[in-house]
Formats: structure tokens, C-alpha cells, sequence
DNA sequence: AAGAGTTGGTTGAAGTGTAAACCACAGCCT
DNA sequence: AGGCTGTGGTTTACACTTCAACCAACTCTT
């Protein structure tokens, strides 16, 4: 923030799309969690969580990796893996080569949580903004927000 | 959801542009929290229902109505206006025609947290997302989430 | 006018996220 | 080696959201 004189409104079309912007993610989000609790008992966050280590060599991450990967704090990762190993999805394990850090490994029960939870996901990701909006659309939307991401990144 | 068949991914450039959705919308939304905490001592939800109060006839609106506008839950908007109030930046009243109706309405103290509020607030929604995105692109994220919250529009 | 069903709103508890303090270890630097 | 300083992670308490149950009042139907 750099603004030194009077405040800069948005025009109508920016308040607009702002507007639209803030409904939809709400309810989109809502809908995503939603979805996911009901067809496979679990959130959206630990959803995210599976699909990082599945696609991680070894099926395991560090938390901190974990963490700025999905832009949570870590202490929220600590509590997200904590209801995930309860769940028996993950395994903690210290670290060999520093003596501070904890690899979350995906079990093989965790795995097949997200090889059934996947398909319906992805399926309402698709309804629900992929396939309603246009490719350049949808294209716009990942540049505009990748840009906020790398503005905002891990300096927290 | 109707996918009868094998799943249909997403591909490259949409996983792509996904990913920086959550990843930008999960900063975005933190960081724009967080300024408003600490500029002017209030959540974002709080900010967005003093918003539509302002905005309304009276400066008052019904709880349902305020819940529908943001697409929160009602006890969500019950929970933050009783925080609100307790703030002295809303009153509850009776409603006259419809004795189940509760109005919130906006008093000066909490008008003027919102004026107190906004200039920050619009820079930071500017400077995060609407200033670096190209205007085309940021017509492209209004027109895609409008079509997002209107088709998940209040089925709760 | 009397129920049956619906809507508006609140409540309290349980679940999830944040904040801040804290410990342990790593990486310097001398 | 000894002492900073920073990083990785957890913990506790607190704040916010969701959930389910609930009551009151409206509406519709008969």
C-alpha cells in the first residue's frame, strides 16, 4: 500500500467483478468441501494435503514444504496432518538429515482415500467453474491469480 | 455431478491455473484479513457486512438478507453481528411486518469504522489483485465467478 | 380456524483456524 | 568449543465457522 492521496475507488465493472469474485469463491468452496466430506469423509484442506504427498517422490513431504506449498501456516499443517494420521491416511517420521524436521509419508490406506475421493472432486471442479467458463477465461483466471500468488508469496 | 464414465481430468494448463486459483485466493484472502485487523481492528466478514449495510435503505438490513448478500450461513451472520454489536457498530431490532424478523442496522460508530476501514481495505484489494491483473483478464474473473455464484446460488 | 409445512433466527457444542509462546536443532561467526 | 540467530515444528489457548437442535411466527391448505 503506496496510496499517499485519496483513496482510489473501484469503477463499477471492478466492483463488480470484485463482488462476483468474493460470492463465488464463497460458495464454491463451500460446495468443494462440501462435496468432498460427503463422498469421502474429508475436507478440502486435507484433500490438498493428500494430493501434494501423492505427487511427491516417496510419497512424503516435509511440513514445511507442505506449508508453503499450500500457502497454510504451519501450524494449521500440524493440525491438518494430526487429523490425518488419526484418520491413518498419513505417518509422521523424523527427518535423518535435520534433526528438527518431520516427513508426512502417505500410507498406502491414504492413497486409495484420494484415488475415491479424486474423481468426484475434479468432477466438481469441472461443473462448477471449469466447464462454465470459456479457455480464455479460465486462462485469464490463472493469470491474474498466480500473479496474486507470487505478489503474496511467504513473506508472512 | 453426471460424469457416468471415466474420470475427465483436468490438463495441463488448467491444473496450472487451478492451483494458482487456491494458491492466490488463499494468500489474497489471508493478507486482506490481516490489513484490516490491524488497520482498522476488524475481520473481513465484519468489513463486507458493514458494506452492505451501508449500502442498504436505512442503513438496515434483515439477517437473511445479509446471510443470502454474502453467502454465509445464517448462524454465520448471527455469530458476526452479535460481534458487531457487541462492537457498537450494529443494533438489532424487531422487525414490524414480520414478527420472526430480526433488522440490523448500521449505527454512526459503525459507519464510521467502515470509512475508517475502506480506503485501506480498497487499496489492498487493488495493489493484491485488481492493479496487477490487466483489465481484460480481471473482466474474465468477474465474468467466470458470476457464473460460478449463480450457479450455486442459495440450494443449501 | 386449525393443522402442516416452511421460513427466520438463535443457541450451544463440536470442529477448524489463528496467535503466540515455546523447544530443539541447524548454521553461522569468532 | 561457545554463543548468536534463524528455522522447523508443536502446543495451548483463543477466535471463528459449522452443525444440529430448537422455538417462534408466517403461509398454505383444507
Amino acid at each position: 500500500m503506496s496510496d499517499t492521496g485519496t483513496a482510489r475507488w473501484l469503477d463499477g465493472d471492478q466492483q463488480a467483478s470484485w463482488r462476483a469474485f468474493l460470492s463465488g469463491t464463497t460458495r464454491l468452496f463451500e460446495r468443494l468441501d462440501r462435496q468432498l466430506r460427503e463422498h469421502a469423509g474429508i475436507s478440502l484442506p486435507e484433500y490438498e494435503i493428500l494430493v501434494r504427498l501423492s505427487e511427491a517422490p516417496d510419497r512424503r513431504l516435509r511440513m514445511a514444504e507442505l506449508a508453503s506449498s499450500l500457502a497454510h501456516s504451519r501450524s494449521r499443517v500440524t493440525h491438518t496432518v494430526a487429523r490425518l494420521e488419526a484418520a491413518g491416511a498419513v505417518i509422521r517420521r523424523a527427518c535423518a538429515s535435520d534433526g528438527r524436521g518431520v516427513f508426512a509419508l502417505l500410507t498406502d490406506e491414504g492413497m486409495q482415500m484420494l484415488v475415491d475421493a479424486a474423481p468426484g472432486h475434479v468432477g466438481a471442479v469441472r461443473e462448477y467453474l471449469v466447464d462454465i467458463a470459456s479457455p480464455d477465461d479460465f486462462e485469464a483466471v490463472g493469470r491474474v491469480f498466480g500473479a496474486t500468488a507470487e505478489m503474496l508469496a511467504d513473506d508472512r
